[in-house]
DNA sequence: TGTGTAC
């Protein structure tokens, strides 16, 4: 360990991303023949246009940490870093106590001296230090990043767990090499990775397995599903939904009959836009849970009733259903499908009721939920310390919500805007419950680690370990994030020192269970973050496939904003009985988000979007695609305004350290794709800007919140062309939002109200 | 169609 640790922990950056910025511009001398050469040349020309362009803003700011240079720059950068400190006494104090904590619970079980040395070896020779440099410092950090606003987030980068130590795997490495050169395949089968190669090809050939494994096949993959797990087969799954779906036609995608049976809904949609899918959610609670599939389908949206009705709407419907005695009648129920609403909520229903609404009240006024603590919902007092540490003194809505299901092993639907303390709601209990069943055990080292977070994007896993980590390390757990576009050697070496929570990206997640790197069968509690997005095309499967390596009996946690009908793929073959809870008004505008539509020409459009970023505050513009998220951003510097892209395109180095120029404040412009339209954080943002306009509402509401967080004001503008005004029109409805639509020019005074350089009529009123 | 996840 100690070896580990030293070398290259102390030398070389614990951050992965001065290692990236390296490796890419080594990469782009080398770029020459290689099959993504020339993207990578022009994206490092532009970014050495930019760089020039801009010098002076990151010269101050960021000391040569990100600079690709060397050592000397390092050194800088590592003085940045150097806040981390070792473990503080109030840290080592938790720690210790945790461990009494955990022997003391588990009484009856045996003791475990060793649980002490190991943890100590950990937490001195690596874990210690890191840990606690981090920790010390990072703690309040992130407690003021995420309920503050404070924009620091310059650790984030560098705090990878373990980060340190990699310079060891890398030593590793080496004799991997072989392999580099013999994977062919993948550039054969991606046209654009030239992105990959970017980040370090060393990497990749490190795996060098490139020839060995042949993760992605297709052919594994299918054999998975029906080997693994013969219950959730397709076929059972028809069967037992015929049975249920007798019950209830809507829930049913497979029963399509049944859709005929309820065409009112399309009718009414059709007549008013044929295309459109309003239906779908009529009422947000319908939407949730009873929707078929996503919106764009105009299927029958089984409720009569006209969308207006939705702001009446009772948020789980809990009148609605009929009431059921508890769970008692669990083995009586029909089916998992009947996580809908009925059954679970119904178990905890009064309490949930209760619980709820009084707590819902205060969704707005998170300071107002006074009457409960942590403590209260079951966490224990270390990490209730953490958590108020960290900002969180009292809980919110959803987290008093979720909290007490989740820590009684029930499966957990929850939805609620991420940063409304939707991470917590699931990472402080996940805690607790996994240090609850390890009790007195042993902490070994190479341990399987015992919970998986997975989140749809990078940045997104990474804030979750952000929210996660401290709270896991007061009590003695690890966490580690796995995720693509960075090397496997620190994610692999950290797992095999032994993880308990593994956070990460499937893609990534995947590729180490099939290298046989990382092992699930002891993962108790799995959680889909952004659940709804997950079950979306091309990231459902390995979702599936992930969970289904998890142990057999795993609760399963999904969270989303806009957590409905899609998730009902996984729900019917995971979940079982699964507690939904949701507070209203917290996954969309809640009052402090001023939408706004600016129907242009589309000639004007470029000059009409430097207006609006050419502000004081930070704006997001969102981009559909990512070429054209970086047009944006060159167009924005050569307007004299200085602005970043966030897009697949840029390799995990440039993407993290441009969010973190956003978030730093050296750019006051963020131009990204949907990449950084569900999760991110970024408490500053006042504006959002989008460029074009999504293609659905759920889309619309997450990029929308990204804004107007923690009850601070915001304003969402979103361009379109005439044409498209229906189909705005239509969106604005389904979400349950209300803007004006204005004609617009560049250089007309409502631009100028929107990007904040004259004020509204309101404003001047108010 | 594009976006994200991946080597």
């Amino acid at each position: 360990m100690p070896k580990n640790g030293k070398p290259k922990g102390g030398r070389p950056s614990r951050n992965f991303e001065p290692r990236y910025a390296k490796k890419a511009s080594f990469h782009d001398r080398h770029a020459g023949g290689r099959p993504g050469a020339r993207d990578e040349r022009s994206s490092a020309g532009r970014d050495d246009d930019r760089r020039s362009y801009s010098s002076d803003r990151r010269a101050d700011t960021r000391p040569g940490s990100r600079s690709p240079k060397h050592r000397g720059y390092r050194a800088v950068e590592s003085g940045a870093a150097a806040p981390k400190r070792r473990w503080s006494d109030s840290e080592r104090a938790g720690r210790d106590e945790s461990r009494s904590i955990r022997n003391r619970a588990e009484s009856g079980r045996r003791e475990a001296p060793h649980h002490r040395n190991d943890r100590d070896d950990r937490g001195r020779d690596f874990g210690g230090r890191r840990f606690e440099g981090r920790g010390g410092r990072r703690f309040e950090e992130r407690g003021e990043r995420r309920f503050d606003d404070r924009p620091r987030r310059d650790d984030r980068p560098r705090r990878d767990d373990r980060g340190g130590y990699d310079r060891n795997d890398r030593g590793e490495r080496p004799r991997f090499d072989r392999g580099g050169s013999g994977r062919p395949q993948f550039g054969g089968d991606r046209p654009r990775h030239g992105r990959d190669d970017r980040q370090g090809r060393d990497d990749r050939r490190g795996f060098g397995a490139g020839g060995e494994r042949p993760r992605f096949n297709r052919d594994d993959r299918s054999r998975f599903d029906r080997t693994e797990r013969p219950r959730f087969d397709r076929d059972d799954r028809g069967r037992g939904g015929y049975e249920r779906r007798d019950d209830r036609p809507r829930f049913d995608r497979t029963d399509r009959p049944a859709r005929d049976e309820r065409p009112r809904y399309d009718r009414e949609d059709r007549d008013r836009g044929g295309y459109t899918r309003r239906d779908d959610r009529p009422r947000r609670d319908d939407r949730d849970f009873s929707r078929p599939n996503r919106d764009d389908k105009p299927r029958h949206g089984r409720d009569d009733k006209p969308r207006h009705e939705r702001t009446e709407r009772p948020r789980y419907d809990r009148d609605e259903r009929p009431a059921r005695p508890a769970r008692e009648n669990r083995d009586d129920r029909p089916s998992r499908s009947d996580w809908n609403r009925t059954e679970s909520v119904k178990k905890h229903e009064e309490h949930v009721d209760v619980v709820h609404e009084r707590l819902e009240a205060e969704a707005v006024q998170a300071t107002e939920v006074a009457d409960v603590t942590f403590a209260d919902l079951g966490l224990g007092s270390n990490i209730a310390e953490t958590l108020r540490n960290m900002g969180a003194e009292t809980p919110f809505p959803i987290q008093a919500a979720t909290i007490p299901s989740i820590l009684e092993g029930r499966d957990v639907l929850g939805r609620g805007r991420t940063g409304s303390g939707k991470t917590i709601a699931f990472g402080a209990p996940l805690v607790e419950s996994i240090l609850k069943s390890q009790a007195g055990k042993r902490r070994e080292i190479g341990r399987k680690p015992r919970a998986i977070i997975l989140a749809p994007t990078r940045e997104l896993a990474l804030q979750i370990d952000r929210t996660v980590q401290p709270i896991a390390r007061s009590v003695g757990l690890f966490t580690t994030q796995i995720y693509g576009g960075v090397p496997q050697a620190r994610q692999v070496g950290a797992l095999k020192k032994g993880v308990d929570i593994v956070i990460g990206t499937p893609g990534r997640i995947e590729d180490l269970i099939e290298q046989g790197k990382l092992d699930l069968s002891d993962v108790r509690i799995a959680v889909l973050d952004e659940a709804d997005h997950m079950c979306e095309l091309g990231f459902v499967e390995p979702v599936q496939r992930i969970l289904r390596k998890t142990a057999d009996d795993s609760q399963k946690l999904l969270f989303s904003a806009t957590l409905d009908r899609e998730v009902a793929s996984l729900v019917d073959e995971f979940l079982d009985e699964p507690a939904v809870y949701e507070v209203a008004g917290e996954d969309q505008d809640s009052g402090t988000i001023d939408h706004r539509v600016l129907v242009i020409e589309h000639r004007d459009k470029a000059d009409v979007l430097t207006s609006l970023v050419d502000r004081d505050g930070q704006t997001l513009v969102f981009a559909r695609t990512r070429a054209y998220a970086e047009m944006l951003a060159e167009q924005f510097e050569d307007a004299g305004v200085a602005a970043v892209s966030l897009h697949g395109d840029l390799n995990q180095a440039k993407r993290t350290r441009n969010l973190q120029k956003l978030t730093s404040g050296k750019v006051q412009v963020l131009v990204a794709t949907d990449v950084a339209a569900r999760g991110i954080h970024v408490d500053d943002i006042d504006l959002v800007v989008q460029a074009d306009a999504p293609d659905e509402y759920k889309t619309y509401l997450h990029r929308s919140g990204r804004t107007g967080r923690a009850g601070r004001s915001g304003r969402v503008v979103t361009l379109i062309t005439r044409h498209r005004r229906r189909r705005m029109e239509d969106m604005l409805d389904r979400a349950e939002i209300e803007a004006p639509f204005d004609q617009a020019q560049p250089g007309d005074e409502v631009i100028e109200e929107i990007a904040g350089r004259v004020p509204t009529a309101a404003e001047l009123t108010a």
